[in-house]
RNA sequence: GCCGGAGUGGCGAAAUUGGGUAGACGCACGGGACUUAAAAUCCCGGGGGUCGAAAGGCCCGUGCCGGUUCGACUCCGGCCUCCGGCACCA
């Protein structure tokens, strides 16, 4: 019966027989040997899964299955990012309602993940855009608002016009919106955060905890946060009573300090232009400033423009007066929004200084001599020692000056040694109608007032219209925003900003030990027990968005102690994506909808089957790299599987007459049988699938040869082929399962132990031994394994492609590596 | 500028973990077998240079220069290029 492999009739069986029996399903109540592995959630209002995306869930179904034969209770669920702008988008483009609009697309990719067979544990399924999901958030936000964590300011946002909504500093790149890519607009808007800045030391600590996340990730978070030491110093400024704070990490050239700069935005530049006779130009040059748009004014090429108020503070080491300036460089949201400009070592304090002719007054020298500020081309940052600096004159550059610098400051009460953060808190706000609606209360006269947590969750309204520019719909519906004060049963206005889909994810890695928990949100017991994720999947596009605020997340909750855990997840896996043409631009670019370059897995499976497109997925290259896809390879897995297939069908049909007599526990295929147990299991182990698969390609053929040439018994023929079965199945599991009940095996493979490998068989009985003279390879030996040096000295000097290199020569050392190489040293 | 990662055949890549035959495996290509023919399948070949009729030999070769070593893709020092992150962040 030697039929074809026809992928089409073998995978529908298995996917239903695999749903039929849950598989996948695992009780977390109950202890066992736990492992939890995840994959990072799709989004279902981009609703089409094509290869890139593919690469994600294919490789975690791979290790999730081998976790499985591994014999570990393996978790592996499935949930939804389903709240977000793209779903409220099509609502307004087409009038179908997000909530239909999602559901319909988590159906169809549910489909298409099946059809890949990815064994989900659905049991889990969760989708954040239900109240039952999204009640826990607004739980969340109450708990973090009694904490002050949650807190409503006025301030300078980010908002994209295109989505008609604030967004992030995190989801801001280049001065564009993260999704719709239009420019981002500066607005000064009153909004609800996160304090996420509380946590950025711990956030940073964490990271060296981290032992098993790439290191690029690690790297991208502490930018991010981006933690610098230094000190702030009061400037007292005549004109005002409270003096000026300021931020640096170089107190140690405050005497150097030759003039003092605000960002227009500084709150005391309103005062300074009410008591000046320059207000008109100061208020003029604060709207200029304004104006300009965000990604001018932080690009480096960008101009220093600067204005001189007219005031004049006192450097509070040397007593001196300086002016104090206004200049579009210093920003508002970076240390206090006010710098103390020291031109000779601040390379755009130089640049400010040369430009409006202010004063430069080095505060380093070296041996050589002083800097001569009428002839600097450019700041001179690090350099030799103090000098012009009082009693801090001769202390070289370098942490110590610093660190004396911010004694004496503090000792003489002129500031503080402080640490600065590039971070920002954690804009949460959205004013779209598709996503948590945050649980406050407007009340004329409590102000705002918490929704009390018996009144969650805070429904979505229905009675909406989706038109778009009128803005976001939650304010239109009456019945949503028309609500009584909590707190003094007087009339009261509900929020309408919705949360920030991020929320979301932050913390639903907990929410699957207990999805339909109607009592609490985290069920702490299982958290212990399932906590931390063991295995994380997922792209490199979320090394600062998600895992920073999950990781900030799991904090809070730790400290509400919920759960007892700092990091979610122990080890992350970045996978690179996959590229591909594109024909629009013609060139190589990441696979994704927007840019018209995606290969749909559908297709190709229809053509192939679903375990070729898995092979090849996987055999691609090494999955942390970014790869190319080549609808050539394809072919390559699927003629693999084919003959995987055929030498299904011989062993099935096999006699004892068409396989060798001699049945031994020790032959060449049992050894070379067990050497690929060894390599499949230890590249399996570092996601190295695309070699894992080559050493089956060579395992394969070697049972073939066997096979043709009669050398092995019926019963090595037959266990060689189940143990390729076994090895191929976390990569190309319906054609193996096929066969191994085929082969008369029951139950499902997927259950059944992961083959061992024994050592002493996982090597040759004979090697061949290279021979070197001095360095270079001369000859090869073929020699039995263990054989010593004398014997391997003796038969090279014999060989005869070995002699005319060491004859009448003498042999003054050999380094012999047993099984390896013997190299002769000759003069 | 600071930080992180990477440079190997026509292409994707392997060997880098403990220094030990560089190019496994696959794609594409060339040749052969089977076939009336084609497809499919199977087998063989291949880094570059050079000597040889051939078998085969020699030299060079993992971004560049140098070092350590019997031996370096692998370790060390110095560069170059590419990719990614941050960046008027005081």
């Amino acid at each position: 019966m030697n039929d074809r492999y026809d992928a089409a009739s073998i995978e529908p069986k298995w996917q239903r027989r695999w749903a039929e029996d849950h598989v996948a399903e695992v009780d977390t109540s109950i202890p066992g040997n736990e492992f939890y592995m995840l994959n990072m959630y799709p989004y279902p209002s981009a609703s089409r899964l094509h290869v890139g995306h593919g690469r994600n869930y294919i490789l975690g179904d791979a290790l999730y299955r081998r976790e499985r034969m591994a014999g570990r209770k393996a978790l592996n669920p499935m949930g939804w990012d389903a709240f977000g702008l793209p779903a409220e988008n099509a609502a307004i483009q087409s009038g179908v309602h997000p909530r239909e609009y999602t559901l319909a697309n988590i159906a169809r990719m549910k489909e298409q993940l099946e059809s890949l067979g990815l064994l989900y544990d659905w049991s889990k399924e969760l989708a954040s855009c239900e109240p039952s999901y999204y009640r826990w958030n607004q739980w969340l936000f109450l708990r973090m608002w009694e904490r002050g964590l949650a807190y409503r300011k006025t301030a300078a946002v980010n908002w994209c016009p295109g989505c008609r909504t604030v967004l992030a500093n995190e989801q801001v790149v280049n001065g564009r919106c993260e999704r719709s890519d239009d420019l981002v607009e500066i607005r000064d808007l009153t909004q609800w955060f996160f304090r996420v800045t509380d946590y950025a030391e711990r956030l940073l600590a964490g990271l060296e905890t981290l032992t098993d996340w790439p290191e690029r990730v690690k790297t991208m978070q502490r930018n991010w946060i981006g933690r610098s030491e230094g000190a702030e110093i009061s400037f007292r400024i005549e004109a005002l009573a409270e003096p000026i704070p300021v931020f640096t990490t170089r107190p140690d050239t405050l005497f150097g300090a030759t003039f003092l700069a605000l960002a227009p935005e500084h709150p005391a530049v309103a005062q300074l232009a009410a008591r000046s006779g320059k207000r008109a130009a100061i208020e003029q040059f604060v709207e200029k400033v304004r104006r300009e748009s965000r990604l001018d004014r932080e690009a480096e090429s960008g101009v220093k423009e600067g204005l001189d108020t007219g005031f004049v503070a006192l450097n509070p080491a040397t007593g001196e007066p300086i002016p104090v300036w206004l200049a579009n460089f210093v920003l508002p949201e970076y240390g206090t929004g006010a710098i103390m400009g020291v031109p000779a070592h601040d390379q755009r304090d130089f640049e400010f200084a040369r430009r409006f002719g202010l004063p430069i007054r080095p505060v380093y020298r070296t041996e050589e001599g002083e800097l001569d500020p009428d002839v600097m081309t450019a700041a001179v940052p690090h350099v030799g020692f103090l000098y012009n600096s009082g009693e801090w004159n001769g202390t070289p550059c370098g942490p110590e000056a610093v660190r004396r610098a911010v004694e004496w400051i503090e000792q003489k009460g002129l500031g503080k040694g402080k640490i600065g953060y590039r971070l920002r808190d954690w804009l949460i706000s959205r004013q779209r109608y598709w996503g948590t609606p945050i649980p406050a209360i407007h009340c004329r006269e409590c102000g705002v007032v918490p929704v009390p947590d018996d009144d969650l969750p805070v429904l979505l309204p229905e009675d909406v219209e989706f038109r778009g520019a009128e803005g976001n719909p939650l304010e239109k519906s009456r019945d949503f925003v028309e609500t009584t004060c909590p707190s003094c049963d007087g009339e009261g206005r509900r929020e309408t900003d919705t949360m920030d889909t991020f929320v979301d994810s932050s913390w639903y890695y907990l929410r699957f030990l207990n999805p339909h928990d109607e009592k609490r949100m985290v069920d702490s017991e299982r958290a212990e027990r399932w906590m931390p994720v063991d295995q994380y999947v997922g792209g490199i596009e979320h090394a600062i968005l998600h895992l920073l605020y999950a990781r900030f997340v799991c904090r809070v909750l730790k400290d509400l102690r919920l759960v007892n855990l700092e990091e979610p997840f122990e080890r992350l896996f970045n996978q690179g994506m996959i590229t591909n043409l594109n024909p629009a631009t013609g060139k190589i670019e990441k696979m994704s909808k927007s840019r018209g370059n995606t290969v749909s897995p559908d297709e190709l499976i229809a053509r192939f089957g679903a375990d070729t497109v898995r092979l090849y997925t996987l055999f691609i290259g090494p999955p942390e790299k970014e790869s190319e896809w080549s609808e050539e390879g394809v072919v390559g897995a699927f003629r693999f599987l084919n003959r995987v297939h055929d030498l299904c069908c011989r062993v099935h049909t096999m006699t004892r007459e068409a396989a060798g007599q001699r049945d031994a526990a020790d032959t060449p295929l049992t050894r070379f049988e067990h050497r690929t147990i060894r390599r499949v299991t230890e590249d399996a182990e570092r996601f190295h699938f695309h070699t894992a698969v080559a050493a089956l390609m060579e395992f394969q053929r070697a049972i073939a040869e066997a096979f043709d040439s009669r050398s092995e018994a019926e019963e090595t023929l037959v266990r060689a082929t189940k143990t390729l079965l076994k090895l191929l199945h976390p990569v190309a599991p319906h054609l193996t399962e096929e066969w191994w009940e085929r082969l008369g095996e029951r139950p499902f493979l997927l259950e059944t132990p992961w083959p061992k490998f024994d050592p002493e068989l996982a090597m040759t009985s004979r090697v061949t031994l290279v021979v070197q003279v001095n360095g270079r390879v001369r000859g090869k030996l073929d020699v039995e394994r263990g054989e010593d040096e004398a014997a391997a000295v003796a038969l090279a000097r014999r060989n005869e492609k070995i002699r005319p290199w060491v004859e009448g020569k003498e042999i003054t050392r050999a380094v012999y590596v047993p099984d390896r190489l013997l190299n002769l040293v000759v003069r």
